[in-house]
Parts: structure tokens; sequence; C-alpha cells
DNA sequence: TCACAGCTAA
């Protein structure tokens, strides 16, 4: 039985502890106390498989205080802090008293009931042993309140140095800076792990020169020292700083651990780039690297992040029963990132230990990839289920989702649910209030956040910026950007376009013009954005020329302001120009077919709308449908064209029907613009239909009361047909009908647009 | 005699 002590001695690795587990086995001692103490010993130095470890605790039939503290040991280092507590109650069942290093790891894991615990254990008189003392205040200074941490520690007559961190740590841990510094100052006695949590509280304030300060002071740096530091960089988006301390640590000729490599990895994730991806992967495989749980996960988010979604998910089948929460959220948002929605809910469906983020994953999936409506179905389901709380990360995507969709009643509602449940917003939140509120058509509210803000950055001014502009608040728009230079604030690209966009929309020739000239090195965008302001205002030949003169090539966006402006001024010899130009940069998308067609319509050219229409039924050219929304009775209500899925269909036709009928009795004859034709007319022309305006209007006019304004939200580019119908409703109806067409505001009433382009 | 304090993935 000798070998069995020489064996014990060497146990490195995994493979190690599962030969001596074998041996013992074969030696029938594994039901002996001893030998399971120290296998599950080895169990909490390797990071032993969880199932696999508690096989070893399970075989001993009467567990005596070394099993269970071995044991108990290993769940808290795993944060498990149930399996803890459960088995704690086992041990006093069983009548195994607990010791006070037993007590020690219970405090951990208790969370807020250590406060009954604390006085338990004074009760027994532990409350003067050292381990016991110092882990009931550190659990205070982490999971409880600090105060009462600092507390305790200033009643505790001799302070060691392990009190002297706890406390520390404890004030980084609720950001609490100045406290943490102030006893760094006046600490008798330093060591490495002093200087570490400096670093590493530093790093979680985001104070990156700080913290590089103290690691650099440092007396001594031990591995743990390095990984802060790396770690530190990695987590705050300073990958190449990362990458670049990692050399200098393999350098000075330290052995970087696993938890180095968990920084790395994941600043190359950042990075996103195939080749430092492939270059680590080999570096692991030469140096025969031991990846344990978080490496892997690491590893898996790096494939996904790094383009190689098949080797994320070989990685993640591969991590089997061990797979926690933060793989399965890696693998959701790989999936969402790439816009494979449907794998990522079959994911999202699958998995059972679901936690905010794993929700924020898939709600932001949605709203990311113009699945607003879904996003917003999912965020509902969330709230309801009480699965998880959502955080500001969920409500930044839900905000969001309500913008694109122009829910405003729900956006309110939102709102108050981030003040009922007391959450604090960042800036970027505030900023997507902003974005929400412009997008809903309400800019009181957009401006209300936007002065309530204690800090802004350049994101808060384009979003007001670009909000003005769509509701062609020219002037204010200009005078927004004035401000933030006065500010200190630089405008960027976004900024420009959004002004020259809001000059576009209120006819700010000059003041456009000026602007433009005061760009450093105007973008192809910045282009598209001019030739639309000179194209509204009429000066197209203008416009032409400048396209010509642009210093790169043109995009789609430069021709397309060309041909709406020729639409808007019946300039068939332009649009024809900038409609042939597209069909070769853009031979997909109908819009332009739809829009040089409604310029040969508007001259009454009737053969050029049908070799239009040809050429984009050859072409095999679709068009493009979308979905348009209603917010009715704090839903949304969507319609597609041809929809009959909405509970209310029948009476939907039925109405659309009447208005026909109505129409033609005020004398709107259906002419050869197609106006009052609908998809059971025209079954195979692609053109029109019935679309999803028509019914959206149709279903608002069915549940709104009297005078009541119509809202229907649409982003892409509708057809004239509709144009039509919307018109004229607004005129027999006597309804003022807002539609957000093109991310533009334009509101009806009788028959009128508030926009003088509008057709 | 030891254990207690510092670093790890979305």
């Amino acid at each position: 039985m000798s070998h069995l002590f020489t064996t014990s001695l060497k146990v490195s690795n995994l493979h190690h502890l599962k030969q001596l587990h074998a041996q013992i086995i074969h030696h029938h001692l594994h039901h002996h106390n001893h030998w399971a103490a120290q296998l599950l010993g080895h169990c909490t130095r390797l990071h032993a498989p969880p199932p696999y470890t508690r096989l070893i605790f399970d075989s001993v039939p009467h567990p005596n205080v070394l099993v269970f503290k071995n044991i108990l040991k290993f769940y808290s280092q795993l944060g498990a802090h149930n399996d803890v507590i459960t088995l704690f109650g086992q041990m006093q069942k069983n009548g195994v008293r607990p010791d006070v290093y037993v007590y020690a790891i219970l405090v951990k894991s208790v969370g807020k009931a250590a406060i009954e615990l604390h006085a338990h254990l004074l009760k027994m008189g532990y409350g003067c042993d050292r381990y016991v003392r110092n882990s009931v205040m550190d659990t205070y200074a982490k999971y409880g309140s600090v105060e009462v941490a600092r507390r305790l520690f200033d009643e505790m007559c001799e302070k060691t140095v392990v009190d002297w961190n706890s406390m520390i740590s404890g004030y980084w841990n609720w950001g609490y800076e100045d406290e943490a510094c102030q006893l760094f100052e006046l600490m008798p006695h330093r060591n490495v792990i002093t200087w570490t949590a400096m670093v590493t509280g530093y790093s979680k304030m985001k104070d990156l020169k700080s913290a590089r300060r103290f690691f650099d002071e440092m007396p001594e740096k031990s591995l743990v020292s390095w990984n802060a530091m790396i770690s530190g960089y990695a987590q705050n988006g300073f990958a190449e700083e990362a990458i670049g301390l990692f050399h200098e640590m393999v350098n000075a000729g330290l052995q970087p651990n696993e938890t180095t490599w968990v920084a790395v990895i994941s600043s190359c994730s950042s990075r996103s780039d195939p080749c430092l991806a492939e270059s680590l992967t080999k570096m692991l495989d030469e140096k025969c690297i031991h990846l344990n749980y978080f490496v892997k996960t690491a590893l898996l988010d790096m494939y996904a992040k790094c383009g190689s979604l098949e080797t994320a998910r070989k990685v993640f089948n591969e991590l089997g029963v061990h797979k926690n929460s933060v793989a399965w959220n890696a693998m959701i948002s790989a999936y969402t990132r790439v816009g494979d929605l449907t794998s990522a809910r079959e994911l999202f469906d699958t998995m059972h230990d679901r936690n905010v983020v794993s929700w924020n994953s898939m709600v932001a999936g949605y709203a990311q990839n113009g699945q607003s409506a879904m996003a917003l179905e999912l965020f509902q389901e969330m709230v309801t289920t009480k699965d998880s709380k959502p955080d500001e990360v969920t409500m930044v995507s839900v905000i969001s989702a309500c913008g694109h969709l122009g829910a405003l009643k729900l956006g309110n509602w939102v709102v108050n649910f981030i003040s009922e449940n007391q959450m604090k917003l960042s800036i970027s939140g505030y900023n997507s209030l902003i974005f929400m509120y412009s997008k809903c058509g309400s800019m009181k509210d957009a401006q209300k956040v936007f002065q309530e803000m204690a800090m802004r950055d350049v994101v808060s001014y384009n979003a007001l910026i670009t909000g003005l502009a769509a509701h062609g608040n020219g002037t204010e728009a200009v005078e927004l950007m004035l401000k933030m230079k006065d500010e200190g604030i630089e405008p960027d690209r976004v900024t420009y376009i959004g002004v020259l966009t809001a000059c576009s929309h209120a006819g700010l020739l000059e003041q456009g013009r000026e602007i433009f000239e005061s760009i450093k090195d105007p973008e192809v965008d910045h282009y598209a954005c001019m030739v639309d302001l000179l194209g509204r205002v009429g000066k197209l030949d203008e416009a032409k020329t400048l396209i010509e003169r642009m210093p790169m090539n043109p995009h789609g966006g430069v021709y397309g302001s060309l041909l709406n402006a020729s639409r808007i001024y019946k300039r068939v010899d332009l649009g024809e120009l900038a409609a042939n130009k597209l069909f070769e940069l853009e031979p997909q998308n109908s819009g332009n077919y739809v829009l040089l067609s409604n310029i040969y319509a508007s001259k009454a050219r009737w053969e050029d709308v049908e070799r239009v229409r040809k050429a984009m039924r050859e072409g095999g050219v679709k068009k493009t449908i979308g979905w348009s929304f209603v917010e009715y009775g704090g839903k949304m209500h969507k319609f597609i064209v041809g929809d009959r899925s909405h509970r209310q269909s029948d009476d939907i036709y039925r109405l659309l029907g009447e208005l026909r009928n109505k129409m033609r009795a005020f004398g709107y004859v259906a002419d050869k613009s197609c106006v009052l034709r609908d998809v059971e007319e025209e079954e195979k022309e692609e053109m029109v239909g019935t679309h999803s305006e028509k019914l959206a209007i149709a279903f608002a006019l069915l549940v709104s009361e009297e005078k009541e304004v119509i809202r229907v939200v649409k982003n892409l580019r509708v057809c004239w047909d509709c144009h039509m119908v919307i018109k004229m409703i607004s005129k027999l109806e006597r309804r003022e009908i807002v539609v957000r067409d093109n991310n533009r505001f334009h509101c009806f009433s009788n028959g009128l647009c508030s926009c003088n382009d509008y057709w």
C-alpha cells in the first residue's frame, strides 16, 4: 500500500487524480474517510468537475469533519453556495460537529443570512477566533453592508494583514475609492495581496492609469498581480495593452496560468482578429495548456467572435454537462451576432439556468436584427415570468425596440418601470431614451430627457439632432450643433449627417452649404446629404455637378437622393440617369424601380411604368415587403401585405372595401396609377398589393375614437397607391394620420401633408 | 500546524 502514498504525492493533474482514485478503489479504501478527504482535497486544488467530486463524496458511508470540510471547500470555491448550505445541514443531521473553519466557509455562502449566523457564532464563543472573525467581516464587506464590516474591523483589537486586506477589498467592492485608499495609507504592513487588491480596485473603477501606477510601484509581484493587471486591461477594452503586458510577463520568465490565458483569449475576442485567434490556438496547442472551464468558455467566445461559429459550437458541445450559463449565453450571442435568431432561440428555450444575461442576449438579438416586436414580446415574457430581473442592458434594448416601432405608450411604460424599480441609467441609457422619443415623434419628451441629463456625450447630441432633423426642425438642429461646439464636444460624422439632413428637410440651403464647407474631410455620406439638400430645394443640376466632382465613388445613397429629387420635381432625365446607376449599384433594391416608375406615373407615361415593372419582374427583383405597426391598447399590432393573421382581419378587409366604395362615390376613380387596386385584384402584380399601411390604417380607423390621431409606423419607403389612399382617407374621414416613412414624420390632415414634397 | 485576504468566461 505504500505506493499509494507516493502516488498521492504527485497528483498534479486530473489524469493523475483519476489514477489514484482507481488505485484506492482497487484496494477497497474508498469508503475510508482519510482517503476520501485526500481525494477531495485534490479535487479542490485541480478544479475537478463537480459531478466527479460529488461521486467521491457520496461513496463515503460516514463522512467525518475532514471529509465535510473538503467537500465544503470545493463547493465554496465553485461559488455553489446552495450546495454548501445543504451539506452543512447534512453535517448537522449526521451529528458531525462543525469546527471554526467549517463556519468560516459557511459564512461566505449564506450571504445576508450571515448576520444571524454571526449572532449564533458569538453565542457559541467562536466570535474571537480570527478566521471566523475575518470570514464574518469579509462576508459583510462583500454581500452585506460595508459599514457593518467597518464596525467589526474597528472593534478588533489586533488586526491581521488579512483583516486589512478584506476591508480594503470590501471598500473597492462597493466602489468606495477614497476609503480604500485611506486604509491602504494607514496600513502598517502591506503585502503583495494588498497591492494587488488596489490594482483590481482601480481596474474595477475603469481607472487603468492608477491601476498601472500601483502595479508598477509594487515591491514584489506574484502571478496573481500580473493576472490582475492583464485582466484589468482586458475587461476595459484595452486589448493591445493586455497582450503587450502578457508578453512582458512571459519575457520576465513567468509561467502564465489558466487565469492569464483567459484574459489573453478574451482580449483576442474583442479584437475579432481571426489571425490572432489562430496563432493563440496554436500556442495553446504547443504548450499543452490544460484547458479548464474558464479557458474553454473564453475560447468558445473567441471562436464565435473571430468568425468560426462551427468551432465555437464544437467547443460548446464538448463542454457537455459542465456547461454553465456563461457558455450558453456566449453561444446565444454568437448566433444573434450573425443574425441566426432561430438557432439562438432554440438554445435559449432549451437552457434551464437562464439568467439576466441570457434574456439580454436574446432581447438584444431580436432588437438588433430588426425584430423589434419580438424583442418587446420577449421582454414582456421576462417581466411576467419573473425569471430574471431586468437590468440597464435589458432596458436599453427594450427602449431601442420601442423607438424602432414608434411604440410611445409602451415606451412610457418602460420609463415608468425604470423609475419604479429604481434602476440607474448611464449616459447611453439616457441616449437611448432620446432616440426612442425622437422615433416615436415626441420631441418634447426627447428634449426633456436631454435637458435633465447631468452629463452628455456626442451621442446624446447626435440623437437629439437626428430627431429634430426627422421632424423638420432644421434651425433647432443647427443651433444645437453650435451649442455642442460651445460645450467643447466636437461634432463627428453622425452629427454632420444629422444637421445636413435637418437643413435638407427644412430647406435651409445656405446654412447647409456653409456646414458642408466646414467639414474637414467630408465622407461619401455627407455628399449624399448635400445632394439631397440641393435636390429638395430644386437645384438638381447643381446636385448633378456636385456628384461629378466628388473625390470618391458615389454610393447608392448619393444617386438615391438624386432620384428622389427627380421624383419631386418630375425630372425624367435625371431620374433615369440616377436610376440606371442604381440598377447597377444595387440591382436587387426594389425601391429604385418603384421611384422611377412613380416618376413616369406622375407624367402619365404608363408604357414606361409598365416597362420598369417588366424589367423588375424579369430581373427577379422582389418588392421588399415590410411590416406596418399600430400601437393600440398597450400592444403593437403588426400588418404585412395580404395579411390575414390579425384577429380582426375580417373587419379590416370589410372596412377597406367600404373605403373603396366611398372613394368611388366621392369621385376618386381607380386609374392606371392603381390607387385602389389590392391584392385580390392584382395577385400577380408585384408593385402593388394590399399594403401593410392600408391594413394598418383600416385597423386604426376601426379601433380609434372619433378625431383621434392615427399613428402608423413604417420605415421603408411606401408605394404610390398607399400614399394616395392615406391622403384620401385623411380627407374623407377628416382624421389626422401620422406616418413615419423613411424615418421621417409625415402628418396628413384634410388630404394635405405637412411636408411639401410628399406625393 | 493549517485554514482567512488579491486574478478567470457572456
